[in-house]
DNA sequence: TTCATATGCTACCTCCTGGTTGCATTATAA
DNA sequence: TTATAATGCAACCAGGAGGTAGCATATGAA
């Protein structure tokens, strides 16, 4: 046993809006699903096939990437006839806005303190 | 050759916006990352060993989260000594930040070319 | 009915990621 | 000088992610 190898045993206190706000920036992590949820947001739903073509992967990989987004609650589908049409659901993106706007907020509270730390 | 696998040719004219800040979201898309990050949002800069007591794992692996994000522009490191402390950098959250806000305005904007649509 | 289209499902592959251990290196302190 | 503390570095491992191919299923149209 070493340097400082050893991890602590107390869990801090688990902020819950960083925890479940993890999976959806992971979601919005990937190029490919930025592209999709960005042709969603043009307003109408689309089926697979044609968030498949204008993209370089197969069919079967556009798919998995709407899952991994709807998984998390950034898209929905709707069964209509043969097709499958996905629509952008807004709601989860606002949640990693809000998380973005934490994280924000407490680094200008810090630094406001630090500066009347300084100035006193 | 079957069902629909082949993908098509063109490349949609690619969004740099979106294609820059996936590795952001990518990078914020870990708990433990999100956990650093508000950590490091306390304001002063922190040492590893600092930072890895208050996790369940290793020192190495925290080392392996600041370099992550540290590659995408979250934190910044600065050697002090034998230690090498880290601090946050608003600048590429700042980046994240305007990306979803224009997707939200390019959803809110679909919305209402709709409801002028059918309205009319 | 029969064919073509849109999708579902499964197996498979490769590479990256998160995590660990072990040992070397650097720098403070006695 | 000599421990000791903080970190760097490399090898290693298991599991998941992104991607593909192949075949089955369902539905619309002729």
């Amino acid at each position: 046993m070493g340097a400082g190898n050893a991890p602590s045993k107390k869990a801090a206190p688990t902020n819950s809006l960083l925890r479940n706000s993890a999976p959806i920036f992971a979601a919005l992590g990937d190029e490919t699903r930025l592209r999709l949820i960005a042709a969603l947001c043009a307003g109408r739903a689309m089926s697979i096939a044609q968030l498949t073509s204008g993209t370089e992967i197969t069919r079967q990989a556009v798919t998995k990437h709407l899952c991994v987004l709807a998984d998390v609650g950034l898209v929905r589908d709707i069964k209509v006839g043969r097709e499958r049409l996905w629509e952008f659901e807004p709601t989860q993106l606002e949640e990693a806005r809000r998380s973005l706007e934490v994280i924000a907020r407490q680094w200008d509270h810090a630094l406001h303190k630090l500066k009347m730390a300084v100035e006193r």
